[in-house]
DNA sequence: TTTCCATATGTAATCGATTACATTTTATTA
DNA sequence: TAATAAAATGTAATCGATTACATATGGAAA
């Protein structure tokens, strides 16, 4: 089949050792020699067998990425910066989404271990007692979590800090004279930082003095924003003037469910996401959301795995900064109360 | 480091044969054996090193895929194809994204043949005269092109027909009435997909008899989209009633600009896009656009490079459907051309 | 008990590279 | 020119699996 180091070596009359020490430019070769050797490689177009190279050396120049989806352009942005690094420093990527499957989340880290990867960056739906993450440990392969949140296990970790950001959604929207609050997020159990959100959101607003805000939960595949949405509006005098949604997609899609519902935003009801995805700038309102910085996370859990592999030694978590950005699709609560439209609704509470 | 198949062996007091034996199932081992190699394998934390294996049986099963960019969900949904159907067929993926430059392409490809994929799906900038798709062609590792046009050259692909679905495009726009028709485009150098589409719509558009449409080629990386349509939206009445954008995210953005220019869509233009990335089916107004199924083109491709790998011929294009769904952001020309700029108003649509 | 065969297990070559060490060739110096 | 150092190249073990073939074991039939 393909051209072996040995093909190489008997067509231009020299040893293996040759060719491979011209191939990776260890120590010396005549300059006449390595003419000949050029060609037959060239000739025989010989691409070195990195199977072969990685189990003489057991180094695999490999890393491991496991996240949830590709669906998500937040998932996608970290991957980008996670390709672009590893590349900068002569890894390939070997890549598996997990579909939020836990179960996935074991099997593909357990196949990725037995191709070597020399590291894993990964997003996994909760790393708490979380078996891929156990199999990795001790298999003592280092990894890095991204957007996940830290918690006692001490999972090296870079992300940003989920609970802090969203306290400050919270206090911009009360800022802007918002007093009904609500969230909208993705199933709680699915993702540890829609819990965090909820906790940081629901905190600052409780701080202040006031109540609880209406959360409510939404599966992400199946979304019927719909169904969950119309009964909530259709008393505007007790429905949230302002909506926290645990993402960006969320946040689009629950816009696009109140335009249609006739809810103007940002007049009637404004809405902030979370998640920055690049999108959010382009819509007419601009989306309201906590910029992630992705692709630089990305880019420093990769940074930091690296280090990790060359042996030094790394804080276990390493938070990134956000940014607020209030697009248009965030305002000042509206002065008056439009009409009064009652009708019987159902909520659904959570927590 | 970690167990290989001889710590096992000894452990178990069998040869390495035997283990191999019980770990592939290959062959018969006594329960009693059996057993004890299962605790040995348990006890230490045992995964068979996919290089020895692959070395040794020379199969990888691992596919390469290489594509332009994540920041597309397009290309992400199609990565999620594949990737689910690789799983299913216990391949694993090894990924690399170009940032739509053909040197990096030919790079990657290369380090992908090293890495010995045994097949490789892409999407490139341009398959005509691609050294990335020569090289490939020489190495005689079977590729499937996802995407890309159909070409002379007759490489392996799997897409959908650009130009049937552009002419379909501009045959909706006219059916609506729209007489003085736009399109904006990426650049047509980093992809075949938007000459495709764009040689698609102008013909039908020069076959219905009218004049060609104006066309606008933008950056798409830097997107200055702002300076390029103000100046033709200043004059309203030689404006375009209708654009057609070579794919969603860019028509998100036009639809955007447009607002923040006075320019309601689909009031005083119909914007249609290309792709069907499911955000556009969340906005408001929802996108107009023509579908492509790209995660089961990333499935399509997989299933035809498998099979290719089996030894199976399979034909060289193999021609997805698309879809043309005609969403809220494309309607029928406004009856009456307003003389003078107006500021919208709010828009409500049933339906 | 002996023979024979099926089953179970072991031995050792192999895959394609790397690399320590040995050996040969070339250049330098006296 | 001989002695010696430096440079160039070769030999063979090694990485961790698979697997053809050889051998051992045990039970049934003669």
């Amino acid at each position: 089949m393909a051209a072996t180091i040995k093909d190489v070596a008997s067509r231009a009359d020299v040893s293996v050792a040759t060719v491979s020490r011209l191939i990776n430019g260890i120590g010396r070769v005549r300059e006449e020699t390595a003419e000949r050797v050029r060609k037959a490689i060239e000739d025989l177009n010989f691409k070195p067998n990195a199977l072969g190279r990685n189990l003489s050396t057991a180094q695999t120049r490999t890393l491991g990425v496991v996240i949830p989806s590709l669906s998500n352009p937040v998932f996608a942005d970290a991957v980008t910066g996670i390709s672009a690094e590893a590349r900068a420093n002569g890894y390939t990527l070997m890549f598996t989404s997990t579909d939020y499957s836990p179960k996935d989340e074991l099997r593909v880290v357990s196949s990725l271990l037995e191709y070597r990867v020399e590291g894993l960056i990964l997003t996994v739906a909760n790393p708490l007692n979380n078996p891929a993450l156990e199999l990795l440990e001790t298999s003592g392969v280092p990894y890095v979590l991204i957007y996940n949140q830290p918690c006692i296990k001490k999972h090296p970790t870079v992300t940003i800090d989920n609970v802090v950001a969203s306290c400050e959604v919270a206090r911009a929207l009360l800022g802007l004279g918002h007093e009904k609050l609500g969230m909208v997020s993705g199933i709680f159990a699915a993702s540890d930082r829609a819990s965090a959100r909820r906790d940081g959101f629901i905190n600052a607003i409780v701080a202040s003095g006031r109540s609880c805000p209406m959360v409510l939960e939404v599966d992400f595949l199946t979304p019927n924003l719909d169904e969950i949405l119309s009964p909530v509006y259709a008393d505007r005098a007790t429905a949230p003037t302002a909506l926290f949604c645990s993402n960006d997609l969320l946040a689009i899609s629950v816009i696009g469910v109140l335009g249609r519902m006739g809810v103007d935003v940002p007049k009637d009801v404004s809405v902030i996401g979370f998640d920055g995805i690049a999108v959010g700038t382009h819509l007419h309102p601009t989306l309201a959301t906590v910029i992630q910085p992705s692709r630089k996370m990305g880019q420093a859990a990769t940074r930091q795995l690296l280090d990790r592999l060359a042996g030094k030694d790394c804080p276990d978590t390493e938070i990134l900064l956000h940014t607020i950005r209030l697009g248009e699709s965030a305002g000042p609560v509206a002065k008056s109360n439009p009409a009064i439209n009652q009708k019987p609704k159902q909520r659904r509470f959570s927590q």
